[in-house]
RNA sequence: UCCUCAGUAGCUCAAUGGUAGAGCAUUCGGCUGUUAACCGAAGGGUUGUAGGUUCGAGUCCUACCUGAGGAG
């Protein structure tokens, strides 16, 4: 899923996103949207796909994670978050009910419960008090949504959020507890805060034996090109990351040969496109020389054109995967997706 | 011809007579549920030239060079 914080993906037009792209979900922030523009202007908007015009899927985060990254303006209780505006410094509160109907004023296809993300590193208790209190706040998002689709308002699946900081079993015994709810979809949170990635992988590995195959898994805030690979290996379906959009504005640009830092010398007088094997607007039309120029003069087509292409790539590592997998040569697909990137290094 | 002002990093400019710096540019590094078209590091100097004063000169003095403006 590109990510489309402020009900946009940095950079691209809807025609770029559902023509050029074909994306099928983008995922939104709920934090963001309740700051701006609000829910209720985006409730009289028609909801959130109207107002962006967007009829495809809308995955909305709950705010969890910028109760993480903001933490210096946050305080956390049992009954939610209290925290003030990074825009001007209102305090807002938020619940596990508050989210949800939130999300729901949204409209958005997939919402997510409310959680906490703990820091890395973090001690034991630490996460143990998070991983409890996420649960909680799952059943209270679980049982605000139910009274939704009770009184009529259906057709939007809620996922709660597997927390546990780096401990296994606090990670198994979250899922446990989480497949009570009986939900459409599971998340595996708390990933890439700092942590070592062998770490990541090892923590997505703990709840594969729980978390329904069934049922999508999604992991969120993951990852690099070469990682996406392995995250699937270990049973995972979905995940979103800013890495494609803001890397690209940043100008690193991923390829299927590796990346691709533009503004490198090296690509000065590079006439070659970005990437031979991709078959974006960007790769098709430009050189490396020209992209290269854009960034250093700061033009903001620039951004439009990296973006474009680096959320091809990721889009393309995601077919490349079903592809192998629905022709039953994963295994052989993650070998060389591996040595590949060995050979990158 | 004379007068005034100015010459400091690639560029634009700082620096009481007391360790020559900044921004931009350059070359790199970073970015993982976006407070990020962002953040960080490094390289880069005979302070126009030659003398002088001084414990010590980018700074004060003299001459010259270059540029801008003014007078005639």
């Amino acid at each position: 899923m590109p990510v489309g914080t402020q009900a946009t993906v940095k950079g691209l037009s809807g025609r770029d996103l559902e023509e050029d792209l074909n994306v099928r979900i983008l995922l939104a922030n709920t934090y963001h949207l309740c700051l701006r523009p609000g829910p209720e202007l985006l409730r009289s908007m028609g909801g959130l796909h109207k107002f962006m015009a967007w009829d495809r899927a809308i995955l909305t985060d709950s705010g969890g994670f910028q109760v993480f990254s903001l933490s210096g303006l946050t305080k956390i209780t049992d009954d939610g978050v209290i925290f003030r505006s990074h825009l001007n410094g209102d305090l807002h509160t938020f619940t596990p009910e508050s989210t949800v109907d939130a999300q729901l004023a949204f409209g958005s296809d997939i919402l997510m419960a409310l959680d906490e993300c703990v820091p890395y590193p973090a001690t034991r208790e630490a996460a143990q008090a998070s991983m409890a209190r996420t649960i909680a706040w799952a059943r209270r998002a679980a049982a605000q949504h139910g009274a939704a689709v009770a009184a009529g308002d259906s057709g939007h699946a809620l996922f709660p959020i597997v927390q546990g900081s780096m401990f296994p079993d606090l990670r198994r015994e979250c899922a446990g507890a989480l497949l009570e709810l009986d939900t459409d979809g599971y998340a595996i949170g708390g990933l890439s805060v700092g942590e070592p990635r062998p770490l990541s992988l090892e923590m997505v590995e703990a709840t594969e034996g729980i978390l329904p195959r069934d049922r999508p898994r999604y992991a969120m805030g993951v990852g690099k090109p070469e990682e996406l690979p392995e995250y699937v290996a270990r049973g995972v379906d979905m995940m979103d990351c800013v890495m494609p959009s803001r890397n690209a504005r940043n100008g690193t640009l991923f390829t299927s040969a590796g990346r691709v830092v533009i503004k490198h010398a090296r690509y000065r007088d590079d006439p070659r496109p970005l990437d031979e094997n991709c078959r974006c607007y960007t790769c098709r039309r430009y050189s490396r020389a020209y992209l290269r120029h854009l960034y250093l003069c700061g033009e903001i087509l620039f951004a439009a054109l990296a973006t474009r292409h680096n959320v091809q790539r990721y889009l393309d590592i995601m077919r490349e995967i079903r592809h192998a997998i629905l022709s039953g040569k994963y295994l052989e697909y993650l070998g060389s997706a591996r040595s590949e990137c060995a050979d990158a290094e």
